[in-house]
DNA sequence: AATAAAATGTGAAAACTGTAACAATAAAAT
DNA sequence: ATTTTATTGTTACAGTTTTCACATTTTATT
């Protein structure tokens, strides 16, 4: 229904209206959500008319209502269990966190290979590989956070879809190879710096 | 030169070389970077060809050479110091990374309102925002990593800016306003998620 | 030497994405 | 009640990005 680049775009306009709504407003304009996520305002309005959301001409868009859509597009409504393999220094500081219930996510679980870290110091229970099905079949989880180290990313991720991962978030700096089915979202710092650097012109000077 | 998707894709190029070289290969061709990049090999040797790289017809690309001319676009021949700002759970994972020189980036300090997170436990010293400017005039640092908590990250990155800093890895879940000459990064775990599970499909099963 | 095969390089076409202009409508002002 | 104003919604257009088709070059084979 929505392609990708869309997608990133709703989810600027999400922000954006959570925002205002703790700021206590109810209504919103196409332009207000424009100066907010730097899109243009008809590119705004475009998305919401192709996402069958409508406002009232002069009385802008209530904000309820566009958060109530915008849920149902990216079914906040169902709760999603999670897991995360590797508990290195990004691992451990990802299964921390707290955020996952504001979208509705449940971090079900972690692993590692290392045992020492199957203590009860985090947040969610810590496994070895081995219960990685049974944990998946239990929570009916299709989605992992990855965050082994380099050596073992592709291996792991490997491993991860033949018990039937379907979405990877990995933060190992290699490129996955996966079957079609499986998608991947590459988080990588190195790179993000990099493209930062290149494009402020840093490099110019 | 090249612009964002571009510069996006020559990223994933490296990427790929650097593997094709850790493997001991010495040429490669546009079809192997295109099985390893999921990007149309047509569109690679493009890109190239814009880059002003040139192959040799059946000969394929030089390694050496491309890797060569990726690290002159993007600069890693002169070396880029760094900041991190507010140590918490990402923070603190983020500045015991040790890829940063991979990419000739040199972490030069930390900083943290918290007096307490201000010792030797850290690869890099650690201070108040106080010492901000020194650090950055010193360090001759353009660009930061903003990892401070959501409530606090507009006013930070309105001090990094007033003090010089013109690029952000933001990892606050908000949508920085900055002046028009500053480059924001936005990563932000929860989007990501959001975005893997409405692609997969999670939402309509 | 001639031919075939495997690559690159590129101009034109297609697909995709965003912008501009403006009609339609609702609210506010007179 | 009428006019003005502000805002949405949409169609046509412009720009960007990717793919297609194929010419060109180099290497290998016969």
């Amino acid at each position: 229904m929505v392609n990708l680049v869309q997608t990133k775009r709703l989810q600027k306009y999400r922000m954006a209206l959570l925002r205002f709504k703790k700021m206590g407003l109810k209504k919103t304009f196409s332009h207000s959500l424009s100066e907010e996520t730097s899109v243009s305002a008809v590119l705004i309005r475009k998305d919401f008319s192709q996402c069958g959301i409508r406002g009232k001409r002069r009385g802008g868009y209530d904000i309820d209502l566009l958060l109530g859509e915008l849920k149902k597009i990216f079914g906040h409504e169902k709760e999603q269990n999670i897991i995360i393999v590797g508990l290195g220094n990004i691992g451990s500081a990802l299964v921390k966190y707290e955020d996952y219930r504001q979208s509705n996510m449940n971090m079900v679980a972690a692993f590692d290979i290392d045992p020492a870290k199957r203590t009860r110091r985090y947040p969610v229970p810590v496994y070895s590989l081995e219960n990685l099905r049974e944990v998946i079949d239990t929570f009916d989880v299709s989605v992992a956070i990855l965050a082994v180290p380099e050596f073992s990313a592709q291996e792991t991720s490997r491993y991860l879809v033949e018990n039937g991962i379907r979405g990877i978030l990995n933060f190992a700096p290699v490129l996955l190879k996966v079957p079609d089915h499986v998608l991947v979202n590459n988080v990588n710092v190195m790179i993000e710096l990099e493209r930062l650097m290149y494009h402020i012109g840093v490099i110019q000077d």
